[in-house]
DNA sequence: AATGGAAACAACCGCAGATGG
DNA sequence: CCCATCTGCGGTTGTTTCCAT
């Protein structure tokens, strides 16, 4: 796992990206696709390195980016998702329509962090490092975040039995078929644990999905295991959001083929309250 | 009009998981 | 199994814009 020394490259542009780079960038990208990130500057003509051709496509050009005026609703959203999910933008993202991680990331430091200190009506979960610093490293953790281990080793060592060792894009498979319109380049993983509060999975995500979700959980737990709810396409990624006629997809389980969850149904148990 | 601080936004950077040879 | 590389995430920093004085 050697490190990409993409940004310590000399003689590449840095800073921000002119119109001409991001005409470059996108003609090459619609020409022959996204991929091969190292390979796109040398091959395109541009002095950025891979990574920022990445970031600056994914995150401002792709067509069905949405820039500014976040609504009410979308405000709200990322209150209750930040609440559940702690600092998961992409994730939190996921659940938002043409927004990124990174503008979330930006909206939430600037303007709704902010609110949220002034108005605490109870301490805010430790943000979720990627880097398994947090105090979270347990799926059982009792600090009223439980079950929502960082992506770091820790909480990879937490593995869900169906779905252990699977690449992110198997994983995805195993609960959604090869006929399915879902994206697979996801990563969007969303640890729940057992302690995780149904009432807040179903504020989030409805009753349906969140009872489906719910009852993966309890079904795990009755096992010691934890879900990784990516095996739902839990945020259904920003690559799978539109449809290729620029129509919105359905972001939810509609995608989904439910036959291949069936094995999660063994029990009614969960409802929400 | 000038200026300094705050806010907003864009981009950089480091880390870590996935993958393939 | 090991290692190099690719990819993605999230924290942080730099720059620009806005606004009050």
């Amino acid at each position: 796992m050697g490190r990409n020394p993409c940004f310590s490259n000399d003689g590449l542009n840095k800073g921000a990206w002119t119109t001409m780079e991001d005409k470059i960038l996108s003609s090459y990208i619609q020409a022959h696709g996204e991929g091969k990130w190292r390979d796109i500057p040398k091959l395109a003509g541009l002095k950025r390195c891979g990574k920022s051709c990445r970031m600056r496509w994914l995150k401002y050009l792709k067509p069905g980016i949405k820039r500014g005026n976040i609504s009410q609703d979308e405000e709200d959203l990322i209150v209750r998702m930040h609440d559940l999910l702690g600092n998961k933008w992409s994730l939190i993202a996921g659940r938002l329509p043409g927004r990124t991680d990174n503008e979330i990331k930006n909206y939430w430091n600037t303007r709704l962090g902010k609110k949220a200190k002034q108005s605490v009506h109870s301490p805010p979960p430790p943000p979720l490092s990627s880097k398994g610093k947090s105090a979270l490293g347990s799926p059982l953790s009792t600090n009223g975040y439980q079950g929502l281990p960082s992506s770091g080793p820790a909480a990879n060592k937490v593995v869900q039995p169906q779905l252990a060792g699977r690449t992110r894009e198997t994983k995805l498979d195993a609960a959604t078929p090869a006929t399915s319109n879902l994206d697979t380049d996801v990563n969007r993983d969303f640890w729940v644990g057992p302690s995780t509060p149904i009432g807040s999975i179903c504020e989030i995500l409805g009753d349906s999905e969140a009872s489906t979700i719910h009852h993966g959980i309890t079904h795990d737990v009755q096992q010691n295991q934890s879900w990784d709810l990516d095996a739902f396409n839990f945020g259904n990624g920003a690559d799978g959001r539109f449809h290729e006629d620029g129509g919105e997809k359905g972001n939810y389980l509609e995608d989904l083929d439910i036959d291949s969850l069936t094995f999660l149904f063994d029990s009614d148990l969960w409802t929400c309250p």
